[in-house]
DNA sequence: GTCTATACATGGATAGAC
DNA sequence: GTCTATCCATGTATAGAC
């Protein structure tokens, strides 16, 4: 039994913040009780008696962190309202990206998935806090474009969030093929807001082209 | 002084697939000499002896890993003609790719970049060529279709690159969200290649919006 | 609730026998 | 080249003092 004092939660909040520290900064492989309970500047023995396990600790934290981010991005993302605007609003996400890293530990947290069994579905988790938003998002923008009937809002923004885990990890090796990456799907996204200002004639030009190769 | 022999050269390749074994299945955090040099079936000093040291093993695997993969899909995407071609050999790679997990091993090598000095540039080398690859059927496809003029081969492949590791590595902790994902961008593919068989008006109109939307 | 001390396991790395 | 033995650092987890 463990009353939720103040001083309870104060701790809990410093562990949390500690383990999202090390894990963007040391990664999941220099993840311990040890290195976060330093992080947070509180005794390693606090781990285990607030969370339980090394494991927990990192799914509440996963849990804490997507959804602080998510929380801080969620009006911006209400007001975009194009496809262009979302992708010039996921390259200034990932700017910022690069000093909090609250995508990459996605990422971190995936890779330690296999073995860590409560991670899995913590970062399971974590990630549909994303793709939630962005399907809301895509769902508004593509509607009433001639491609509306063909997207599948659901599986674009998983698609969309993983991507964007896989970028952001890949910048950590490579900062600037990450950036051309990203220059390219902007550009990608201009040819598909493109789309969205064509005529009736070439619309219903695609249209009839997509109604073909969607036949599967 | 270490003499080429016969027996070395086979110990190191029991090492190389070990560690590669070893990271695709228990991920970067349970990645030891230890442990890999169990699934090699060798000693566990064999490690120090032939490689260094643990993250120079790890490194040699990679650029061994990734080639032999690389290798393995080359002849197929040089066949590659069109983008929705492209697109569904992504499917079947993804496909094969839950067996042998060499994309998700570049994942792993990723997240553990940020501590393990060596990791970073190999996996860097190791995603290039992957990159490399792609580029080179994303220039050959993109030649000659409207958009040839915008589109940045270079930026593309490395987008596309870190996107499939990043799916691959969703797929660990959510199998039918990643599914949903890769059909979604075999919809988009579809999209893309009703575009190539526009007629010259639509195309013109297609060019001319392009144009005006890079603008920046 | 928090800390110190401690147990026990795992991992990196080397020395020396074969 | 390979193995056994070993050292030392780091990590998980618990017991018990404050």
């Amino acid at each position: 039994m463990r009353p939720e004092t103040a001083k309870s939660r104060e701790t809990k909040a410093k562990l949390l913040e500690g383990a999202l520290r090390t894990l963007t900064e040391q990664g999941i492989a220099k993840t311990s009780a040890r290195t976060v309970a330093a992080a947070a500047g509180v005794n390693q023995a606090l781990v285990f008696y607030h969370f339980g396990s090394v494991d927990e600790l990192l799914a509440a934290a996963c849990r804490y962190g997507a959804e602080k981010a998510v929380a801080a991005y969620r009006p911006r993302l209400a007001a975009v309202s194009s496809l262009s605007e979302l992708l010039s609003l996921g390259r200034e996400i990932h700017e910022r990206e690069r000093a909090g890293g609250h995508v990459s530990l996605l990422g971190q947290l995936l890779a330690g998935a296999p073995t860590h069994a409560a991670l899995g579905p913590a970062t399971a988790a974590g990630l549909d806090l994303w793709i939630a938003e962005i399907e809301k998002v895509l769902r508004r923008v593509l509607e009433g474009t001639p491609f509306a009937e063909f997207a599948d809002p659901a599986g674009l923004a998983r698609a969309v969030s993983a991507s964007f885990v896989g970028i952001e990890l890949y910048e950590q090796v490579d900062v600037a093929g990450a950036g051309a990456a990203l220059d390219a799907l902007e550009q990608l996204g201009a040819l598909v807001a493109a789309l969205e200002e064509l005529g009736p004639v070439a619309q219903r030009a695609v249209r009839h082209h997509l109604r073909r190769a969607g036949r599967r």
